[in-house]
RNA sequence: GGACUGUUAGCUCAGUCGGUAGAGCAGCUGACUCUUAAUCAGCGGGUCGUGGGUUCGAGUCCCUCACAGUCCA
């Protein structure tokens, strides 16, 4: 069935096919186009039809709605009082003359077509046989139906040919395999292999748990800037942009952290903002440019509530992922992580006692900090703090072991430049990271709502950012005046959300999780690379 | 940033000692009324990532660069 509203004056739809298409034809490589559009031309020239013309098919079934129906039918046998309307890609054809199986995918399922001349008639038979390619859109009606070989098949009575493929589906039984094709063109990827579908709904559920979580305890969803003067609330280097009207330059956030609090200072009792942030640095299988995060505050709150809550998150998501059988351990490649509260505890100082039998408690000397983390291999500028060389010696010795989700607290306060002191040593800060296979997961702590001391950190990474330290915090007046008109006792939490996602799908790198992740452009060859 | 590996047809990959560029799938044309990696016949498709070097001759050897991947920092 050709679909009466796409017989066209051919003469005047073959200019409009041809006269941009001529002049993009690529080089050599396009053959295959070529000849595909060679044929598109004819079917507009012989049959008068435009596959593109089609706007709307009434579908009334995913494919999977066969497969859960009509799984009792018996070998040879057919169901034709059930009539079934779907549509799909074509994925492979195999013709035998007067009757075509073919393959057909939905988002649902793959469902196998039996195209039969005495089914369908002469006239439309033909057509398909002639016309119909893998890779083409159709919409199809027709009956439920077991093949000889016992395979559910849909026994069609009816194709329409809602859209023409010009370029080939990847290869049929390895698919498309090279990594950089795969995130470049992701479309592709996502035909050719199925299973990166799933992870991204996996991903969608993941991030709509996060929101049901935070809901549910009646945290407000809000928005903030993500172009703003200033790229405060982490240590990391902005992406510059520039505003023509303004005539400034401006920032993309690198975090939400510093809007939020002023939220809270507004009188929002709970709030989270997830989204976009981007930081300007290198790209690994743990790090891409704009990535996607979750930060939470509440008032009246402290860091160890903002633990049971990242519990909750975690626990929430998980199963939001595997469905009703949610028992177990969540593998992760090689290892059995266990999301299973509560999870481990240890501060940075006990922790790197551990693993290196040093205790940080009794250095009360930069000099010997250095001298020490030197020793045992770490590479130091010779002006870190014994703070700072804690931290590095975590970083050395400590993340790589914690395999398990492990919270880390107390960080030092000059790494915190946001956090609320310890009271019992104010050089550090009530404060924890989530550690899960090394890797940092979230960061959160009793939030800072001591205006002087805040004006004092801030003054502090002013210093660092002069000493040379690019990563250092941008002073941000108008926050310190928030902080002056009143912030309560606040829990502050973010969440890393694509590394989350990694976790609870398996997935190696982060570019599995992101759907369209910075690539370089591959035709970057004749512009000059900016010097480095 | 460093080390290693890869880059050959649309896709997945071979390519021997340096001597005419290959296969399968996909594509095009045709045959075939229960196939499912259908089968069969025919045809088309290549700047061998880029630029240079060695050589009578380079996909192959050497160097540069680009992109990607893995590991390390």
């Amino acid at each position: 069935m050709k679909g009466e509203s796409c017989i066209v004056d051919a003469q005047n739809e073959r200019e409009l096919l041809n006269a941009p298409v001529e002049e993009a034809d690529g080089g050599p490589g396009d053959e295959i186009v070529r000849q595909r559009r060679d044929k598109l031309e004819r079917l507009l020239t012989e049959e008068g039809y435009n596959p593109y013309l089609h706007e709307k098919w009434e579908w009334k079934h995913h494919l999977d709605y066969v497969r859960r129906n009509f799984e009792h039918l018996a070998v040879d046998e057919i169901d034709e009082s059930a009539e079934i309307v779907t549509a799909g890609r074509v994925m492979t054809l195999r013709k035998h003359g007067k009757a075509t199986f073919a393959n057909l995918a939905d988002e649902t399922d793959i469902l196998q077509l039996y195209l039969q001349l005495d089914a369908m008639g002469e006239e439309d038979y033909s057509f398909v046989k002639k016309w119909v390619d893998s890779g083409d859109w159709v919409g199809v009606a027709g009956h439920p139906f077991r093949t000889q070989r016992g395979e559910l098949t849909l026994h069609v009575r009816k194709l329409v040919l809602l859209s023409k493929a010009l370029r080939p589906l990847p290869e049929k039984w390895h698919g498309l395999r090279d990594t950089e094709l795969r995130y470049r063109r992701r479309y592709t990827d996502l035909i050719a292999n199925p299973e990166v579908r799933d992870t991204f709904r996996k991903r969608s559920r993941i991030i709509s748990s996060i929101r049901k979580t935070l809901e549910d305890h009646g945290t407000l969803e809000v928005e903030t800037p993500i172009l703003s003067v200033l790229a405060g609330g982490a240590n990391a280097r902005p992406f510059k942009t520039y505003h023509n009207a303004l005539g400034m330059e401006m920032y993309l956030r690198i975090a939400t952290e510093l809007y939020l609090k002023r939220l809270i200072v507004g009188m929002f009792g709970r709030v989270y903002e997830l989204g976009k942030n981007f930081r300007n640095e290198g790209l690994s299988p743990m790090h891409n440019p704009e990535f996607t995060a979750m930060e939470v505050y509440w008032a009246y709150a402290d860091y160890e509530d903002m633990m049971t809550l990242t519990e909750e998150i975690i626990r929430n998501a998980a199963a939001a992922v595997r469905g009703p059988d949610n028992s177990g351990p969540v593998r992760y490649q090689d290892v059995d992580l266990d999301f299973t509260r509560p999870f481990k505890r240890g501060s940075m100082l006990d922790l790197v006692r551990e693993y290196t039998g040093i205790d940080f408690r009794e250095i009360n000397d930069d000099e010997e900090a250095r001298r020490i983390a030197r020793d045992r291999g770490v590479e130091l500028k010779g002006d870190e703090s014994r703070f700072l060389v804690l931290n590095l010696m975590f970083e050395a010795f400590v993340e790589e072991k914690l395999i398990q989700p492990t919270f880390v607290t107390g960080h030092p306060t000059e790494i915190s430049p946001l956090a609320k002191r310890d009271p019992s040593d104010p050089d550090y800060t009530r404060r924890f990271e989530l550690f899960i296979c090394g890797k940092e997961v979230a960061n959160a702590f009793s939030e800072l709502n001591d205006p002087v001391d805040q004006r004092a950190r801030f003054e502090d990474q002013l210093r660092k950012k002069e000493a040379g330290d690019d990563e250092a915090h941008d002073f941000d007046e108008d926050f310190i005046n928030a902080i002056e008109t009143g912030l309560p006792p606040t829990g502050g939490l973010g969440i890393g959300v694509d590394r989350l996602v990694m976790f609870l799908t398996d997935s190696r790198s982060i570019r599995d999780v992101i759907l369209f992740p910075t690539m370089r452009p591959v035709a970057s060859k004749e512009k000059e690379t900016p010097e480095e």
